[in-house]
DNA sequence: TTGAAAGCGCTAACAA
DNA sequence: TTGTTAGCGCTTTCAA
């Protein structure tokens, strides 16, 4: 005999039918009942029951109880772009495989808006919080931390706790050099051909700054202060600076290290303003990949970075106890042009 | 005097901080005190003292009790792809304006996940839940009309509430339209040299082969049965279909119509086998925009659906009592090659 | 092997 | 204008 069935059945409901209590209910249903030695048979009744009247455990109630939640939350910059969207992928991958509840928000960037976003999921309880490429970590972390909440920094580091981030610097010198190298010994790039478009004053743009000035100055002989032209994250802000570039010398440079996939979409922009000839001798290194632009009328090399191990690596060191916060580097991967590399979307399975 | 710190704070502290009542400081932190004719004075001192306590509501105490929680989720097929991340960042947008607190998860296009996830964001009390992209939107509709959940198709119409999908048939009789006629009068495509890539058995991909095969027939004098290659939506499913279909003439057709940038993604890893000169005249519809795609060195004529005209309107729908379930068509847009749309990224603020 | 009872932090009648 | 009280559904001692 059913129950109002818009209402959910609750373990009250199944003490009822089974004759058993509450607490009995309980432990069966939530796994805890052999430590608590109940009845095989007890167990199976209850079981059968809660299926029978399809019974789901309210989590509020068993969150507020037990102060957990069984939400693991991941925090990024934006959702909109294939760095990020592949992170919230692989992500939701490891936290399935775990049963639990993945949530993913993004918060523009905006360390105001970050810190908000960490009040909000800490008013859920959730259970542990990645912070992907945050702008101002550490204060994410101070919410987190008077809320004891176990938290890691991804792409971007923070003080207070690990932070497992790319190897900006090293994946930056070798996307440099590849950049370099894709000109022939008889008409090579000087160095005043070679600029640096995107980033902020974040570490990973510092890095990869500092990456590029490097292998310059080793292959090129000089750098010069110009070569950086910083656009923050956003496509706009790229495409104006390459609109003022042109405009003051009527031409682009004729090699581009774009930091971030989301400026090179700025330079997309760009171009759909100009006819295709102009960039028909351009050789671009990105900073991200993107499987599209691999593929565009001119050489693009990419640095891929891993996600995937960025990811397993959080899951490894959130849980240890923290001694003094260390920063784990984990190297990028160059991309040749036109290469299509398989991303996590490959892992699922296909339903024909 | 702070108390223990590590814990937070609750109402009773407030309450006793303040020697008002809990529910006097509940109704002043939850907004009821106007109408709970707390005075100004009151709520005043128990808002400072809120403040300076760093109090935060437990929202699964609230939750709990109110049997809501602030929580509207999106479910969607897949994370990794411009389309969904588009749909995840617009989404996100609009419920942060409400105050409210996104939660987006992917399903994988797995009926049996798809069901699973909708139980998993039930016992979390959602608010609302828009389903996206479901193969099987009517099983998640069992199971959240059983739990008096809210809820909204989008992309793939369900039968049993309201749906908010693109015009596919239209879309694709546009795009088809679009690709035929980028080929010149003195060298006009025929029937046999265009061919659909992609999709598989859902309303989605049944209505845009009908507006392919409509168009051909129309434009072209006939169609037939082969000219279709359905391949799921997985880039190595896809890969594979281009690769048999190379094995099998030597070529390429000389047009192309690929359901969705997951599959075009195939086409990408079709094209790293083979030298680019391979697809110098290739043409390539794609149902879906990627900024990246429309720049590649072929023309690319891309879909645009209107995500954020899905997810308003379904906002608006949602709320709506339930009369007969009605799909509604939103008009997808053409987009020429070498296009850089802006897109929900553009709405947020630059930092620098 | 099980049950009773307290309580997680909050809301909302109902009193006062 | 405010306080008292009774839960929301669950977990977890403690007792039996």
């Amino acid at each position: 005999m059913k129950k109002d069935s818009r209402k959910k059945a609750t373990i009250y409901d199944l003490s009822v039918l089974s004759g058993s209590s509450a607490s009995t209910v309980s432990a069966v249903l939530n796994g805890t009942w052999r430590k608590r030695r109940i009845k095989e048979s007890t167990a199976d009744l209850i079981r059968n029951l809660a299926e029978e009247q399809q019974y789901t455990t309210n989590q509020q109630a068993r969150g507020l109880r037990s102060s957990r939640s069984g939400l693991i939350g991941l925090m990024l910059p934006v959702h909109d772009n294939r760095y990020f969207s592949s992170m919230a992928q692989t992500f939701e991958a490891h936290v399935r495989k775990r049963g639990q509840c993945p949530i993913v928000v993004s918060s523009s960037r905006d360390p105001e808006e970050e810190r908000q976003t960490a009040e909000t999921l800490v008013s859920y309880s959730i259970d542990e919080l990645f912070i992907c490429g945050a702008t101002d970590p550490d204060s994410v972390h101070e919410i987190c931390e008077a809320a004891g909440l176990k938290h890691i920094n991804i792409d971007l580091p923070g003080t207070k706790v690990h932070s497992v981030v790319s190897d900006n610097y090293e994946g930056s010198r070798i996307l440099t050099e590849a950049i370099i190298r894709q000109f022939p010994a008889d008409n090579p790039l000087s160095s005043d051909e070679l600029f640096l478009f995107g980033g902020r004053n974040d570490e990973a743009s510092r890095e990869r700054i500092r990456g590029f000035r490097d292998v310059k100055r080793e292959l090129l002989g000089s750098d010069f202060e110009a070569s950086i032209q910083p656009t923050n994250y956003s496509p706009n802000t790229a495409r104006v600076a390459f609109e003022k570039f042109f405009n003051e010398r009527q031409r682009l440079p004729r090699a581009l290290f774009v930091n971030s996939s989301i400026n090179f979409e700025g330079l997309l922009r760009f171009m759909s303003n100009h006819p295709r000839e102009l960039f028909a001798d351009l050789v671009v290194g990105c900073f991200d990949y993107d499987p599209f632009a691999s593929f565009l009328p001119f050489p693009v090399l990419m640095i891929r970075q891993d996600v995937e191990g960025m990811i397993t690596k959080a899951f490894e060191l959130i849980k240890e106890p923290l001694s003094t916060p260390k920063v784990y580097f984990l190297r990028p991967e160059l991309v040749a042009p036109r290469t299509a590399l398989s991303g996590p979307l490959d892992g699922l399975k296909d339903i024909v």
